[in-house]
RNA sequence: GCCGAGGUGGCAGAAUGGUUAAUGCGACGGACUGCAGAUCCGUUUCCUGGGGGUUCGAUUCCCUCCCUCGGCUCCA
């Protein structure tokens, strides 16, 4: 295992990640209610996490990525309403859509993704044991978490309970003892999915359930707590509450990892203001390299403002210009026989070295950016060896391959496609047409055949040897 | 009001107590091309929010102010 940094929230340090129970790591991650299609800010997240439980397990760690659901909540119960629907044949139909958004962005990196309402032995029990321990009260046929008796309240996020303002945006529930106290059990309201409980029949407060699946599936602590900022408080906050509170154990988890969120015009993308793009329409026409680009792009601690108009269309070209060179030196490769020559002594050398600064630069708090600006600069090298490719053995091609099967591992960007053979020949022939026109200089003829071949998904490069073609991504003109 | 995260070239966005502050996009020039594109080379010399302080030296550390965003118990 590769010693790994980490940044925790909770200490504001940066310091080694020491696995529970090495090599295993747990990692929770939450924040998916899916009462709606998944954004860009969704997809932010998801690539983030995605790139931690790869790049942890590249470096021998054993990660138990899980992702909660929280399939039933007050939104999801709205949204039902508004479309008649069963609010849990709402929120299964929506968490299909994620599950193919990120199969679709690459991310696979998810070990389970648990249902809230699949949990509520396990919440009954937590919420029992936060009254028997004096942690919680019943009120109304609802219980509430009393934020009072847990001296370490606010520890995460800095914040002071005597310094909040209560009702900011949420309406203050009369019941409660304390503005500042938070629902575990919520009683039940008509029409809604409830359950049994020894206050009555009702549903699962927010927070509850990630501790209950948690304390569950990855212990009462594990390693790696991730999400957005914006649930820092009081989201994160009342999940310590919960948790060491009922079981007695402290700290719940060694790090906590906050992604800093995707904004669009200065403003958090969300739903509630209405300022989202929809995932998986920047998918379909973008691709999903494009968009992990985007996001890894930056330090995935930092905001990153969408600008609609350009932040997709600069990483597209940015991503061609990386990607390009990983496909011409596989192109290259294929289209002659290994060489004699190896590598000049100095490239490989400085091959190795670049492979280990890209792992050092990820084993310090995932510095992605820094990543792909070696990469670029491999590009170079890249370009250069390339009309020497032909004279050059297996082992230098390799070489010089591998920085992109590194960031196929680590980061999902310059996929192996395989050439695609079917149509190959209509196109050989098009193309070997263009050259007679070339030839007897009837231009005309010739751009017409590009422009054909262009409609038809099939970029032309004229190069020194000769005409080159390939397909087009899925949002090139 | 309080808590948190930010403010770096035309734009996106890294990093660092110290020679020219990455990388990319864009722009411009050149090579190659019938043209375009791709690629390569070069240029884009005075870019670190304001003001103090510590230091031989601050963009980096400290203080203060301004601005933006997030949160304040349903928001990834």
């Amino acid at each position: 295992m590769r010693p790994v940094r980490i940044y925790d929230t909770r200490t504001r340090e940066t310091r080694r990640l020491v696995p529970r129970v090495p090599p295993k790591v747990g990692l929770f991650v939450c924040g998916l209610t899916p009462y709606d299609d998944a954004h860009l800010g969704h997809g932010k997240l998801a690539v983030t996490f995605d790139v931690v439980a790869r790049t942890l397990r590249r470096f021998g760690y054993r990660v138990f990525y899980v992702q909660n659901v929280t399939n039933l909540d007050d939104k999801v119960l709205r949204r039902a309403g508004e479309l008649g629907l069963d609010p849990l044949t709402l929120s299964e139909r929506y968490f299909r859509g994620w599950t193919g958004a990120m199969e679709r962005l690459g991310v696979a990196s998810v070990n389970y993704y648990p249902f809230a309402t699949d949990y509520v032995p396990e919440i009954l029990a937590q919420i029992q044991a936060l009254i028997d321990r004096g942690y919680a009260y019943a009120a109304g046929g609802s219980v509430y978490y009393s934020v009072a008796r847990f001296a370490p309240y606010g520890e995460l996020s800095g914040q002071r309970v005597e310094a909040l303002r209560p009702g900011a945006r949420v309406a203050v529930e009369p019941e409660k003892r304390a503005p500042e106290d938070f629902v575990l059990w919520k009683a039940a309201s008509p029409g809604e999915p409830t359950w049994e409980s020894p206050w009555g029949p009702g549903r699962p407060g927010w927070h509850i359930e990630d501790t209950a699946i948690t304390v569950r599936l990855l212990g009462a602590r594990y390693d790696l707590h991730g999400g957005a900022t914006d649930l820092k408080f009081p989201h994160h906050e009342a999940e310590i509450a919960q948790a060491e509170a009922a079981t007695g154990e402290a700290p719940l988890v060694n790090f906590w990892m906050h992604a800093g969120l995707l904004t669009t015009q200065g403003e958090k993308m969300s739903k509630s203001i209405g300022n989202v793009s929809s995932l998986s329409d920047a998918i379909e026409a973008w691709g999903p390299e494009v968009l992990r680009f985007y996001y890894l792009n930056a330090h995935y601690r930092s905001p990153l403002d969408f600008d609609p108009a350009r932040s997709l269309e600069e990483s597209r070209e940015a991503y061609a210009t990386l990607e390009g060179a990983a496909r011409r030196l596989r192109e290259g490769s294929q289209a002659s026989p290994p060489g004699e020559e190896g590598l000049p002594p100095a490239e490989g050398r400085a091959i190795e070295a670049l492979l280990e600064r890209l792992d050092e630069l990820m084993a310090d708090d995932f510095r992605t950016r820094e990543a792909i600006a070696l990469l670029f600069e491999h590009g170079r090298r890249v370009s250069e060896f390339l009309p020497k490719l032909p004279a050059l053995n297996a082992e230098a091609r390799e070489a010089l391959a591998a920085p992109y099967a590194w960031a196929l591992e680590v980061l999902g960007l310059c996929p192996v496609r395989p050439g695609s053979a079917e149509g190959a020949g209509g196109v050989e022939a098009a193309l070997n047409a263009r050259e007679r026109a070339r030839g007897r200089g009837d231009y005309a003829e010739a751009d017409r055949i590009r422009s054909d071949l262009n409609e038809g998904g099939i970029v032309v490069e004229d190069g020194p040897g000769g005409a080159r073609w390939r397909r087009a991504g899925p949002s090139e003109p």
